[in-house]
DNA sequence: GTGGTCTAGACCACC
DNA sequence: GTGGTCTAGACCACA
């Protein structure tokens, strides 16, 4: 994972990376995610900074801590998890799509043929 | 102009740039555009990263040089512009967006009115 | 080889140099070239200018790039070549000699048995 | 009037520049031609080069001098010099351009349309 | 190793 | 002034 969007900190940048990783169900509900310093040595990056992560996760319910043990996936992570992303990705991602989209004079309809094929070939791999 | 999109390079991003002024009728066909020297000190960068875009985009078609005067806009710039653009979209953007809308569990139907409210914001910005 | 034709940049004397080797099938179709850095020692230039040859060797469909592994002919190389170098002859080496010929008084035909003594010549050296 | 041609002296240049006048009819028989120090200036280049090509014209027999006035057009100079070009070109041009010819399969035949365009152009272009 | 990009600075030809 | 070429040297990603 690189660090390069500017203007999006870090530290939410991993809360994507986390969020995504529950709606994929890597990291199903009730599962115990990688501690701290766990993530922070993997990502290469400052423990507090994944400390910030988890304390955002937790105000939005995706994550929850039991002291001394870890942090775990919340039972309605999945949920809260897609409000979040759908939120970041309404805010920060369709104004420059719909900007391309504008310029190109594209339709959302003119996407439908592309995007099954995108889920037909994602489904495909993943088998 | 800031170039931090990691992975594409910044002479193709300042192709882009200069597409997207032709697309918006900015620089219209037959204008003539900065000089390499004046680009790159308007963009901070080095004056050979600048004739480098300027060689893709004559090779594209999309301007054309008289030696010892400058580059100008082709005539039939727009439509090279939007097919190269729109070629970069489709290679670049889209996987990007695809891959959350798979994961959000959204369908091109779910865009249209959004990006309806932002045609019509964009357009009231631009009166 | 030694660069010295004023007026025709060094880059595509190289690129001349690499299509006649194409055309004499020294270098075949699928064959490895020298990599940007070995062949600018040989020729005693700057990797940059080899890389530029290269560039436009790619475009022109007589050569194509593994990213990390090289350069490799391309199975239609030899077709590429011939009409690059072809166009090349005509617009710059016939000019030339024709200016000659109008001179001297020469026509096409007073070059016949010159020509076919240069090719028994050539095909004897080669055995 | 540059001079690049590596392996051919200059003063060999300079008198391929004098000979092309005379078959010109530029410079006719008869005509005084730029002293040794005018066409020196001319040319950018040392008197003593100038020197050398008169004294090898005299001996071709394209000039002659008249001590203490200057360089004279002989009165068969355009026969001597068209048949030094006419070897010289046989010698230095005919095997590049035959090179070429042979690599890319063409004949002499096939620059006889070319060439009566050519020839077309240039008178074109004299009157 | 490979290709690819970028900078800094130089020089040239053309207008 | 303009575009165009070239060098030297750096850094990156990929394999």
């Amino acid at each position: 994972m690189q660090f390069y969007e500017k203007g999006q900190p870090i530290y939410l940048q991993i809360a994507d990376y986390v969020c995504e990783r529950v709606l994929q169900n890597t990291w199903e509900p009730g599962r115990k995610i990688p501690s701290v310093r766990e993530l922070a040595v993997q990502l290469a990056v400052n423990p507090n900074t994944v400390m910030r992560t988890y304390d955002f996760l937790k105000q939005l319910g995706v994550i929850y801590d039991k002291r001394g043990i870890g942090y775990f996936v919340t039972d309605d992570a999945i949920e809260k998890a897609r409000i979040y992303l759908k939120e970041d990705f309404m805010n920060r991602e369709l104004p420059i799509l719909f900007r391309s989209m504008y310029l190109l004079g594209l339709e959302p309809e003119d996407l439908k043929s592309d995007f099954n094929f995108y889920k037909q070939q994602y489904n495909e791999n993943k088998q």
